[in-house]
RNA sequence: AGCGCCUUGGAGUAGUUUGGUUAACUCGUUGGGCUCAUAACCCAAAGAUCGCAUGGUUCAAGUCCUGCAGGCGCUACCA
């Protein structure tokens, strides 16, 4: 078997642009991380990413750059691949679209798509921008839509009315990239890939992948059943890969079409840099290599059924991949992530605050394997607190430093098992057996929580066994509890390698031992005596606990906020058949009796940091004194005027996040023409009285 | 509009493919234990009519079917 080669790839990220951990989960990630365990299993693999160079809004970034397209490019790909290295993603080679064996390989694929009578040429009409001198692409034109009036239509969809169009269909369409109206309608040539022709061999392929996912295979299918329509795959740009085709020289190619050959090219670029110009081919052109694909959701279509078509079409002896993972969303509280607007975590950032493993562990912990997840700083700071540092951590810790202070560090020896220990041995067979299985069925979410599960049901193991006891009367026993403990530390060392590489490195120098964890051998997982008198050493905490007050910090920061929905109540769109509830005219007694309004005093006082019109209210309820209540009053009151108030509060009130804060109730008032006016008893009262 | 996904104790989720005794896990809460360890670790308890129809199928439904409500994603010339 050990011909059997694998190849790994994640979607590539686009070159403009620092990615977020939004990008990184939904396949960057999870790419290395499967690629780890297919090393660790000593699978021959090559894991291949790299940035995705050509297109227009690269071109603008550049010139916004003051930059040339390529100068823009290089800097973008070394910010971006330092970034990924920062993570640790071990991706054998990183490579860029635009490097030479890119423009090699897509031609030559062209050329035999071409040649097998799968490309065709068609006059599109597309607007031109004079002033900017180039063509534009249907997002870069805006207008007023010819359906509902909406004055920003992009050129592909009015995103007010959600009509469809073609850019000459705007009225009075601009360029997005200069503001300019002086636009003409230009006649030219593009060339097609007949997707239609190939369709019946994309078909037949795409049906017998019964091991895809479900929602791979339905989107793959919903494409087939729709009918592929022909695609265009030129563009009338500068940058990009020329088409060789006499006539058609001044036309690069459409992006979408050369991207992913770049998974084939820096592969082809990786094994000329190991100095074997052909073991590319070994992969590549071997039908028995095993190739699995991680991207967003998005980008499914294109991997099961566009870039095959290519593969298929051009019927040059690549294969198709074995198994495509598409991920969901991971969201953020507040909204999409977005650089403008100081929302969400971007890569970079995200290594300032803390180590990758932590990030690492907690991405992979809520991977949106099934449907979006939301990530959240405060779970965050429960998976590292609790996880890794309570239990994984301190696991590593209690072991080590008992070896230390009470075996001269050395891992004794076990003469014999007793039923506890051969309990304990068991069930880590039994977690190798979870995490094997769910790994080969390419989940993460499973393998993971195999893993964590484990790490407690060991410190269950010292907790029940007792050595700090036993070894008063028994240093032997003790002795064995130990090593057990330490040996399976290796094994958890291993088997957490994927998910937080340098952590499980740290292990393995904490238990003595010399040699890489990658140079470990996947059969020797389990095993009672490789450590057997190692010299354990402390290596420091492998962890360090995540504090509420930097989680307070950066959820601000970093803009985890719901939008103050009071001020942010947009025409949005009126959300359809939500029936008005009728309304009656009285409340029984009953009703009343659920709306708990108690007085409270204001303890404290301060301007909301993201609002103008909120204040931030910290008051005594009557049972705590640390009661949050955001009001917005901001406009009427000042914050000092408010310390030592008695208001009035709504007590049960679902609470809800403002601007970020929690609201923990409601402060009541009333408000005519002339403003607000907080409501308070007649004279000054103690917190936690009821109203009635 | 079409297609798909989601709705399970205070929070986050698993379980739904192949229906079957007390609905699982983590966090949080309450109580207890332990002290090797980073106030870490271990045990126990409370807490869910599994979105709604008090809908259908079945001896049996969180799991299958139907309808409804709410939330989300994708829909090809974007990259």
């Amino acid at each position: 078997m050990s011909n059997e080669k694998y190849i790994v790839t994640s979607a590539l990220p686009y070159i403009n642009g620092v990615k977020h951990i939004g990008n990184l989960i939904g396949s960057l990630l999870p790419a290395d991380v499967f690629a780890r365990y297919l090393r660790l299993r000593g699978r021959d693999v090559v894991a291949i990413c790299g940035t995705d160079d050509h297109g227009t809004p690269a071109e603008i970034a550049a010139l916004e750059a003051g930059l040339s397209v390529e100068d823009y490019c290089t800097k973008m790909y070394k910010v971006q691949k330092k970034n990924y290295e920062d993570f640790n993603l071990s991706f054998d080679y990183f490579g860029r679209t635009s490097d030479i064996e890119n423009h090699e390989i897509t031609q030559s694929l062209f050329l035999k798509l071409y040649e097998n009578g799968y490309i065709f040429e068609k006059e599109d009409e597309q607007l031109f921008s004079v002033d900017d001198d180039r063509f534009l692409p249907d997002r870069y034109v805006i207008g007023t839509c010819p359906h509902c009036g909406y004055e920003r239509a992009r050129g592909d969809q009015c995103e007010d009315c959600s009509t469809l169009l073609n850019p000459t269909q705007l009225i009075n369409p601009k360029s997005v990239i200069s503001d300019s109206n002086n636009l003409v309608i230009k006649q030219t040539k593009h060339l097609y890939i007949d997707l239609p022709k190939i369709q019946p061999k994309v078909e037949e392929w795409v049906n017998k992948q019964e091991q895809w996912p479900l929602t791979t295979l339905s989107i793959a299918q919903k494409w087939l059943r729709e009918g592929l329509r022909p695609r265009s795959i030129t563009r009338n740009l500068k940058w990009g890969i020329p088409v060789p085709l006499q006539g058609y020289e001044d036309l690069v190619f459409y992006v979408w079409f050369d991207a992913p050959i770049g998974y084939i090219s820096m592969t082809k670029k990786w094994a000329k840099l190991e100095g074997d110009e052909n073991l590319w081919l070994e992969y590549w052109k071997n039908p028995k290599t095993r190739y699995y694909e991680f991207m967003g959701i998005d980008n499914v279509p294109f991997h099961t059924v566009t870039f095959p078509s290519t593969i298929i079409g051009a019927d040059d002896g690549y294969i198709l991949p074995t198994f495509v993972k598409g991920f969901q969303w991971l969201t953020y509280p507040g909204g999409k992530f977005s650089t403008s607007q100081k929302r969400g975590v971007f890569i970079d950032q995200a290594l300032e605050l803390y180590p990758a493993d932590y990030w690492r562990y907690y991405l992979l912990l809520i991977a949106p394997e099934r449907q979006n997840t939301e990530f959240n700083w405060k779970l965050f700071q429960d998976a590292v607190n609790n996880d890794l540092n309570n239990q994984f951590g301190n696991l590593v810790n209690r072991t080590v430093t008992f070896i230390e202070r009470n075996f001269d560090g050395k891992v004794p020896t076990v003469d014999s098992y007793k039923k506890e220990d051969e309990e304990l041995w068991q069930d880590l067979e039994h977690t190798v057996k979870e995490y094997e299985e769910t790994f080969e069925q390419v989940e993460f979410q499973k393998p993971l929580k195999a893993l964590k599960t484990f790490v407690a049901r060991v410190n269950k193991y010292f907790t029940e066994t007792k050595p700090w006891e036993v070894i008063k009367t028994d240093k032997k026993r003790a002795g064995e509890i130990l090593s057990n403990l330490a040996h399976v530390l290796r094994s958890i060392a291993l088997l957490s390698h994927p998910f937080i590489p340098s952590s499980a490195e740290k292990i393995y120098l904490s238990l003595g031992i010399a040699h890489p964890i990658t140079d470990d051998k996947w059969e020797r997982i389990i095993d009672r005596t490789a450590i057997r008198g190692n010299t354990v050493k402390f290596q420091g905490h492998l962890f360090k606990k995540i504090t509420d007050k930097e989680v307070k910090k950066y959820e601000i920061e970093f803009g985890a906020v719901v939008v103050s929905d009071e001020e942010s109540k947009q025409p949005e769109k009126p959300k359809k058949s939500k029936k008005p509830t009728k309304e009656s005219k009285f409340i029984t007694i009953e009703d009343f009796d659920k709306v708990k309004i108690k007085s409270a005093k204001v303890l404290d006082c301060v301007k909301h940091p993201k609002s103008d019109k909120l204040l931030v209210l910290t008051v005594d309820d009557g049972e705590r004194k640390d009661r949050t209540i955001v009001a917005g009053i901001a406009k009427y009151y000042n914050p000092e005027d408010l310390k030592n108030r008695t208001v009035m509060i709504v007590d049960n009130l679902k609470p809800r996040k403002l601007g970020g804060i929690k609201s923990e109730g409601m402060v009541l008032a009333v408000e005519d023409e002339k403003g607000v006016s907080l409501l308070s008893p007649d004279r000054d009262f103690a917190g936690g009285f009821r109203a009635s």
